[in-house]
RNA sequence: CGGGGCGUAGCGCAGCCUGGUAGCGUACUUGCAUGGGGUGCAAGGGGUCGCAAGUUCAAAUCUUGCCGUCCCGACCA
C-alpha cells in the first residue's frame, strides 16, 4: 500500500472522550471513529487489523472442524419467547418492530436461531456431532458502554454452537474448542490465561473464559502458580487457611467503639489484626432477613451468594430493616443474641474462627472474644460467599492463589440441554427413539481483541501490535521521496520486492519529513521499519529498526530483503 | 438506573464568574525556506458557541427545561 493512496489520519491529541490507553491510541492512530455511544466505524487502517484477527479465528475454527455459516442479525421475538429469554435479556436487547408491528430484536447472541436451525435440519444421530460458527455483528444495549471497542454496543463476535448425541461427545468438542482457542490467542501473540468461569446469563454447566492479561482488565482472576488451577474470582473457591477451628481462649466481652463502624477502624482501635474481626452484612430475600458473616478483610461475592438456596433474589437490607431486625444501626451489628428470624450465613473462613471481634448490636459497642457454639449458635448455613484473596489455599490443594486482572476475550460453555430442551431440538437415535441434543457454545470477542491487544502492547510512542495483527508488517520511510530520484527508485524497488514476496508493506511516498513518518508509523504500531535516505545510499546501505528496538541498525541495500525475511 | 464531569472550528482548549467585535494551539489550503524525530516564516479557509424557551436594548456568557457524551458502581465477547 502506498501511503499517498491510503487514508491515514493520525492525531497528536486524543479526543477527551477516551480515558483508557488502548481507546486513546485507537482514536489517535485513526483505527476507529465514534458515531455514537458504543458505536464505532472501523476505518481502513483499523479494519485491516480486525480482518487479520478474524482470519486467524476462522483458520483455527476450520481446523477444529467447525463449519462457517451466517445467521440473520435480526431475529423474531417468538424464538426468544420459547426459551423465556425475551424477558430475561430485557433492556439489554435492542428490540425493534417491522411495518406490520411485529417484534424483532437485533441479535445479542444466537442460541435461539441456531437451535431452531438444528431442530429443523438435524434428524439423525448419524449427522452428529456438528459444530457451526459465524463471525457476525452483535448488538447489546449495554448499561454503560465504555473503553471504545472493548465494551461497545455493536461489536464483532465469532460464535460457535455444537450439537451432540451425548455428554461424552460434547466434552470432546469442548476440549477441541479449548485447544482451538488457545491456538488463536497464542497465534495472535497475546499473553492470556484460560480460567474456570461462571456461566452467567447464557446458562449451562462447564465453562471457561479466556482472558488477555492486563492491569486495566475488568475481571479479577485467581490462579495457582504451582499448579494449573485458574478461575475467575467470581467463581474461585475461597477456602479457610486452617481446617479446624482453634479452641476458645478468651471470654466474650464488650469493647467501647464510639466512632468505629468498620472492621479496619475497630481493629486499629483494639490494636489487633483485621483478620481477627468479622463483619456482618444484612440482606433480604423472599421477605426473610439474612446476616452474612465475613472476615473483616474479605469482600462479599454476590454471585456466590445468589447461588445459595433462598438467596437467589437477594438485595441489601435498608437501614430501617436493619434497625427493625437487630435493634441497632448499621456499623455495630453482629450475629450474637439475635432473634430467631435472623438467618445467619457464615463464610467458610468465619466458621473456623475463634475469639473474634464483631458488632454488639448495641450502638458504639463491639464484642471481642466471641466464639461459635458458646456465645452464639453454630451458623445455620456455612458457605463460600467471599472473593478469594492472594495467599488463599488453591482449591486443588497444590499451593496458594495469586490474583491478576484480565480482559475477557473468549468464553466456552457446555450448555447441555438447556436450549435443546426448551425448543425441542431432538434427533432419532439408533433405536429410532427421540432424544434431546446436547449443546455447547463458544464465543470470541473479535473486535474486543483489538482493544485488548493494544492494552497489552503500547508505549509512550503508541501501539505495539503483535506481528500477527499489525495493519502492515513493514513500513518503508524514504527520506526525500519527492526530491531524490535515487531514494525514490530504491524505495519503489524494495516496495515491489516485498510485495512480490507477499509482505504487507506500507510505502510512505508522501514526501513527508522523517519525523512525521516515524511518529506515525510508531503510533500505528507497525512492527518493522526501513529507512532509505541519500546518506545511506552513498554507502549502499539502508536502516532497519524494529518497533521495540532502542536504535536502528545499518543494513546493506542488497541484504535488506533477507534481513526482513529473517524477522518477519 | 444512582453519583460526578463535560458540550465553543476536525482534534485539544481559553473566553462564561462581572452580558456588548468569537479567540489560541494543532490539523487543513497556498507560497517561500528547510530536509534524519510531529521543521520554520508568512498568508488564507473553516464555528447555527449541543437544542429549545425565557430574562434583556443586547446572551457563548444569566435562568429553566431537554439532548448528547465521558468517568465511578450493577451487566458481558
Amino acid at each position: 500500500m502506498r501511503a499517498s493512496r491510503f487514508f491515514l489520519n493520525t492525531q497528536k491529541e486524543a479526543p477527551q472522550e477516551a480515558e483508557l490507553i488502548s481507546h486513546r491510541l485507537m482514536l489517535r492512530a485513526g483505527l476507529i471513529k465514534r458515531l455514537g455511544s458504543g458505536l464505532y466505524t472501523w476505518m481502513p487502517l483499523g479494519l485491516r487489523v480486525l480482518r487479520k484477527v478474524e482470519a486467524i479465528v476462522r483458520e483455527e475454527m476450520n481446523n477444529a472442524g467447525a463449519l462457517e455459516l451466517l445467521m440473520p442479525a435480526v431475529q423474531p421475538k417468538e424464538l426468544w419467547e420459547e426459551t423465556g429469554r425475551w424477558a430475561v435479556f430485557g433492556p439489554q436487547m435492542l428490540k425493534i418492530k417491522d411495518r406490520h408491528d411485529r417484534d424483532f430484536c437485533f441479535g445479542p447472541t444466537h442460541e435461539e436461531v441456531i437451535t431452531d436451525l438444528a431442530r429443523r435440519e438435524i434428524k439423525s444421530y448419524k449427522q452428529l456431532p456438528l459444530n457451526f460458527y459465524q463471525v457476525q455483528t452483535k448488538f447489546r444495549d449495554e448499561i454503560r458502554p465504555r473503553f471504545g471497542v472493548m465494551r461497545a454496543r455493536e461489536f464483532l463476535m465469532k460464535d460457535a454452537y455444537s450439537f451432540h448425541t451425548d455428554l461424552t461427545s460434547l466434552e470432546q468438542t469442548y476440549e477441541t474448542m479449548y485447544q482451538a482457542y488457545s491456538n488463536v490467542f497464542t497465534r495472535l501473540g497475546l499473553k492470556f490465561r484460560a480460567v474456570r468461569a461462571d456461566t452467567g446469563a447464557i446458562g449451562g454447566d462447564g465453562s471457561h473464559e479466556f482472558h488477555v492479561l492486563a492491569d486495566s482488565g475488568e475481571d479479577a482472576l485467581a490462579y495457582c502458580p504451582t499448579s494449573d488451577y485458574a478461575a475467575n474470582v467470581e467463581l474461585a473457591e475461597g477456602l479457610p487457611t486452617v481446617s479446624v477451628r482453634p479452641a476458645a481462649t478468651e471470654a466474650m466481652h464488650e469493647v467501647e467503639t464510639p466512632k468505629q463502624t468498620t472492621c479496619e477502624q475497630v481493629a486499629a482501635l483494639l490494636g489487633i489484626d483485621v483478620t481477627r474481626t468479622v463483619k456482618s452484612i444484612a440482606l433480604v430475600a423472599n421477605g426473610k432477613f439474612y446476616l452474612l458473616l465475613l472476615r473483616g478483610d474479605h469482600s462479599l461475592n454476590e454471585i456466590k451468594v445468589g447461588k445459595i438456596d433462598g438467596l437467589q433474589d437477594f438485595r441489601f437490607a435498608s437501614e430501617e430493616e436493619i434497625r427493625t431486625h437487630l435493634n441497632c444501626p448499621p456499623g455495630f451489628i453482629g450475629p450474637v443474641a439475635v432473634s430467631q428470624n435472623v438467618i445467619i450465613v457464615a463464610d467458610k473462613t468465619v466458621a473456623v474462627m475463634s475469639d473474634f471481634v464483631c458488632g454488639a448490636n448495641k450502638p458504639k459497642y463491639h464484642l471481642a472474644g466471641v466464639n461459635f457454639g458458646r456465645d452464639l449458635p453454630e451458623a445455620l448455613v456455612v458457605a463460600d460467599i467471599r472473593n478469594v484473596v492472594t495467599g488463599d489455599p488453591s482449591p486443588d490443594g497444590k499451593g496458594t492463589l495469586e490474583l491478576c486482572r484480565g480482559i475477557e476475550v473468549g468464553h466456552i460453555f457446555q450448555l447441555r440441554t438447556k436450549y435443546a430442551q426448551a425448543m425441542e431440538a431432538t434427533y432419532l437415535d439408533e433405536n429410532g427413539q427421540k432424544q434431546i441434543m446436547e449443546m455447547g457454545c463458544y464465543g470470541i470477542g473479535v473486535s474486543r481483541i483489538v482493544g485488548a491487544a493494544i492494552e497489552q502492547g503500547n508505549d509512550e510512542r503508541g501501539i505495539i501490535f503483535p506481528a500477527s495483527m499489525a495493519p502492515f508488517q513493514v513500513a518503508i520511510a524514504p527520506i526525500g521521496f519527492d526530491k531524490s530520484e535515487e531514494v525514490k527508485a530504491e524505495a519503489l524497488h524494495l516496495y515491489k520486492q516485498l510485495q512480490e514476496l507477499g509482505v504487507d508493506v506500507l510505502l510512505d511516498d508522501r514526501g513527508e519529513r522523517p519525523g512525521v513518518m516515524f511518529a506515525e508509523m510508531e503510533l500505528m504500531g507497525i512492527p518493522h521499519r526501513v529507512v532509505i535516505g541519500e546518506r545511506g545510499l552513498k554507502e549502499s546501505t539502508v536502516e532497519y529498526q524494529g518497533r521495540t528496538d532502542a536504535s536502528a541498525q545499518t543494513v546493506g541495500l542488497k541484504d535488506i530483503v533477507s534481513k526482513l525475511q529473517s524477522v518477519l
